[in-house]
DNA sequence: CTGTTTAATTGACACTGTGTCAATTGACAC
DNA sequence: GTGTCAATTGACACAGTGTCAATTAAACAG
């Protein structure tokens, strides 16, 4: 029934994410993901119309799981700009790493395939809006340095926190993620907040 | 002869260079270059062995035509970190516009092909270089801000001016070049120098 | 227990894109 | 003219996505 059926949508989904955090993103394809969970490649198309879609049910997946609603209380709950600024920063930058392959999957998928790029293009928008409320939150605080805008302050923000400048620093670099979070608190504090 | 081979090799590249602008880097294929340049698909075999081998050959080859190497002359001239700094953005920030198209179709195609990965890694290594003289020259001037190490500035820099943050802020947020270079000016100043 | 439903399987196929190969054309050089 | 070499055409192998039809297997309802 509707049961089972969603059993194996879910171990789909699972072996998705597992296969491609194993191989950061790059070069899965349908029946790679197929073994994993353990079916026949044409069986994940019983539950997901293209590569597309799985990719974005993934990601939609993903924010279930790691509870992306609780990761981003206490940065909404925080009681003063510089605060909620700061804490969206640990929130995004602890984030980034569990979502990494599935994340740079989409972005590769761009390429050829026009319903990946919307997808990305969505996912980004939201996180741009967490960067916005930061923003408007120092500001509304008189604490926004001089000479920025709300939007522009956005943009930078929303900029820094890209995936690839955290895909930089870490696989490139080989920063940890705690000096991540720690630096991109430090640079946005000093860029952003007045004194 | 020779003289017509290279002839044809030429307009390839700039076939390469012009259809990879026109579409953003995305989706291009052999055939719609072969077309570009008035060849069949299978000429172009005769010059570039691969996908890769020719995104690599077209970078090169935009580095010679917009000629690199006068456009880093200034930065390399400064008589001060300061000045370094603020030159070595300004080329950058000015040189991304005109590769990013083949820029994005080789950062594009590490999905597949793993010579267009090792290439495009080279040439942002490349880059990175030019980030640790702007870093070493402010330190040397005893004008790196307290709290940086050289190698910890460099990668900060270096990821700072990474393609993917250019086209964020120019595609997704309208920015213009010249508000491109002036900001990232503005925020490694803030950045990475003292006071 | 039987008949129905539904997930999944197998195998085949269409389509696109890369890369290769062989046979042919056409121009230019000697 | 003959040889050389770029380029052409057409065919093909290969990989990956997505579709389809026929079949199996298991759960479920009566």
């Amino acid at each position: 029934m509707s049961r089972k059926n969603n059993e194996t949508r879910t171990r789909i989904l699972e072996a998705t994410v597992r296969v491609l955090e194993e191989h950061g993103g790059r070069g899965v394809r349908m029946g790679d993901i197929a073994k994993e969970t353990g079916i026949s490649r044409q069986a994940v198309y019983l539950h997901f119309a293209s590569r597309a879609e799985l990719l974005n049910a993934t990601t939609t997946y993903l924010d279930e799981v790691l509870d992306l609603e609780r990761r981003l209380a206490p940065s909404r709950a925080a009681k003063c700009g510089v605060k909620r600024l700061a804490l969206y920063i640990e929130f995004w930058g602890n984030y980034v790493p569990e979502i990494y392959g599935v994340a740079k999957a989409l972005l590769l998928a761009q390429d050829t395939d026009e319903a990946a790029a919307a997808a990305w293009q969505d996912r980004m928008l939201a996180m741009r809006d967490g960067c916005r409320a930061a923003i408007k939150a120092l500001h509304s605080d008189g604490k926004l340095a001089p000479g920025w805008t709300t939007k522009r302050a956005t943009d930078v923000l929303w900029t820094m926190l890209l995936v690839p400048n955290w895909e930089n620093l870490t696989v490139e670099c080989g920063w940890s993620t705690q000096q991540y979070v720690r630096w991109m608190q430090t640079i946005a504090q000093r860029t952003f907040v007045k004194e």
